[in-house]
DNA sequence: CGTCTTAGTTCACGACCTGGAAGAAGGGGG
DNA sequence: CCCCCTTCTTCCAGGTCGTGAACTAAGACG
């Protein structure tokens, strides 16, 4: 049970905290629109708007005639205040992107790694850092915090546990922390995909939500209640390894019959082979092979990996009871430009009637490589939580 | 984004709640003790607490030695205080029963509905608060207030979607609310029953946790960073018709390999009918039958039962990371008494390692008559919310 | 009986929001 | 140029709140 007391200071950081935020996810506001948002009263809001101008978080956005008197001001938060660091740490890469608080680009870096060690993964996200602020010329003090996203179990900013990069019990944060005065945070690299399409695409409005990525293999993000959820211990999302036919196939985490193994490139490509079809070396260009194929076996397994993954929806559907679905993934975005009527029509087919007819199920909107942004934002969400308080 | 203003009031109220929940939940605590864990001055928590003792909702309860010095002063929420009536509106029969706040029964009545029309059931539920009122001696005023728990999905105190009792759209609250001034709480009676093995049962002290109830059917509550998670529209849960065969046996929802199919006693014992077992006609009776017998098919039936549970389980634990799984309902705790360890070691085959090796499997501790002292815990749940105001 | 130790209480203080009133700022219309 | 209207801003009295420091309470021990 969660109990925290509150004090008198507390109030005035939370109510700092409401209106930024608003300013903030709401787009210019003015203080006569704060009022009425926030209810708290116009007195308030002038002396919590002037403090957090005099900060410069908060700048004046020109204004917008009002009902007939005085105009009224917007309000926006200071693009330029501070400068936030997103970093992807891949497999193959380690990108590097510098945004202003309004999340533009303003630098990226990017650097091949041939073996991702910790050890070379921190030396070049910190080499990516001072690139970034250099080359857009930004007052180190001025950067909020780096937030870094990576492909792994994330607790308490240490990675617990990272397969595809072989990782175990590596300390991340406090590993790059030696070699930065900047605030690091590291997080799931799903989750914040998952975040920058709640923020800024596919997922923007919606409070009870889940991002579903496929690409060689298949993840999840989980947003309930308008914050990540991620379980007990931080691993909470893994819908690709939900069983969907028991006794089923055997996937690459050693159970049998998990989505995986039916809708992740890898699965769906074996599937072809198995069927008869004949598979190109790489793994992308396969898929768009297969997907463009209009003779079988191409077209039934095509045809079973949508009716797969749309199990694998309803599932989600059913448990956790969505507002929306965003799809995305490169494997899933190929599949959901072409299909995503019959996806949703075959989601109809597995899941319960009532919650099946309040999901909305779109596809991502910012791409792949919208990693970077959304580890961006971590930094960010600190900053609104503290009332623009910085360091 | 949920933005909420915070006034001085809202302040004293919420330290009010973070005292009164500890005291509730932590059993009887010295003033000192909640100085610690409230981190609040020794002065506030002094203050709060002589204003809740004053208020009657909070008494001394004994004292206990202090470290040498003068005895801390043991600190409880009066059982007496107020009151609460918890029902269970079932298919065939009514519950109703009276609590104090320590969640002793003090009355409880019983009645048997033929046909469960909402009128019906609100006649029986208003008298059976009148009874459990008039014989328990309670003045209907100290009666803080009656939850209802039905087997249904409820949004906003209203039941949406009922199928067990062929409701749709019956404002079961607003109904119950023209008979009485006792303020009333309508929710799901999966969700109560979860709601109250995690105060009172096996899920005490979890915060991320699954109640998975199976019984004819199945069904769970989820509970997520210490309370009951309901997703977009209420209907969350619905682990039953997960898609666990894909093309498997037809489930009563209409589609096709649900999870419920395979475990739940009706499809169990559709299994073994179709396996060439001979099944009696009380569902119940031949499901103990089958669980007892040690002949085949029945042995492979329930071995199989076993399998797909898992797989059920195993979905959940990757799914949503709960630090631990209930598993209740009577077909539940039949299978749970018998092959809990078998049910346990099955998980392990289909869920990841990690977030496996972190939850624990457990069965339900109340039995299935804990829905009345769940839906009695609403008024609570409110009470402490509120910091012990009172209407 | 005095002293030590820990528990709980009292009180002056500063921080905070509010409502109301008065006024300044910035535009439009006559 | 003056008046009107709406949007801020400023100010003040009124009230609430948690806090730290000083103080009182209550038992143990010698």
């Amino acid at each position: 049970m969660e109990v925290r007391r509150t004090t008198v200071r507390d109030m005035r950081r939370s109510n700092r905290s409401v209106i930024l935020t608003s300013i903030y996810r709401e787009g210019p506001l003015s203080r006569q629109e704060l009022t009425v948002r926030t209810s708290l009263s116009a007195a308030s809001v002038s002396n919590l708007v002037a403090e957090l101008i005099a900060e410069g978080v908060v700048e004046e956005a020109g204004s917008v005639e009002s009902e007939g008197g005085r105009p009224r001001v917007l309000l926006r938060v200071a693009p330029t205040f501070r400068y936030v660091v997103g970093a992807e740490v891949g497999e193959t890469r380690v990108r590097v992107e510098l945004f202003d608080l309004a999340m533009n680009v303003l630098a990226r870096a990017d650097h091949p790694i041939s073996s991702p060690t910790p050890e070379e993964v921190v030396k070049h996200v910190l080499e990516g850092l001072s690139t970034v602020i250099a080359s857009s010329g930004v007052q180190p003090s001025q950067v909020l915090g780096l937030g870094v996203a990576v492909s792994g179990v994330v607790e308490d900013n240490a990675v617990v546990d990272a397969q595809t990069l072989g990782w175990d019990a590596v300390p991340l944060a406090s590993m790059l922390a030696e070699g930065t005065d900047i605030p690091v945070h590291v997080d799931n690299g799903a989750n914040m995909l998952g975040q920058a399409e709640m923020w800024f695409g596919a997922g923007r409005g919606a409070t009870d939500a889940v991002v579903a990525l496929v690409g060689s293999g298949a993840g999840s993000a989980l947003v309930a209640g308008g914050s990540s959820y991620r379980g007990a211990r931080s691993s909470a999302g893994e819908w690709g390894h939900m069983t969907i036919v028991y006794d089923g196939r055997q996937c690459r985490c050693g159970a049998l019959g998990c989505l995986e193994a039916y809708v992740g490139a890898e699965g769906v490509l074996d599937r072809y082979r198995l069927a008869g079809g004949t598979v190109v070396k790489d793994e992308e260009a396969a898929f768009v092979e297969l997907l463009e194929s209009d003779e079988e076996p191409a077209t039934t397994v095509v045809a079973d990996t949508i009716g797969y993954l749309a199990a694998g929806f309803a599932n989600l559907v059913n448990l956790v009871n969505p507002e929306r679905i965003v799809l995305g993934g490169w494997a899933g975005l190929l599949l959901g430009e072409k299909y995503l009527d019959t996806l949703r029509a075959e989601v109809g087919k597995h899941a319960l009637r009532r919650p099946y007819a309040q999901v909305s199920i779109v596809l991502c909107e910012l791409g792949r490589d919208a990693v970077a942004l959304g580890a961006a934002t971590l930094p960010v969400v600190r900053l609104l939580r503290d009332g623009g308080a910085v360091r």
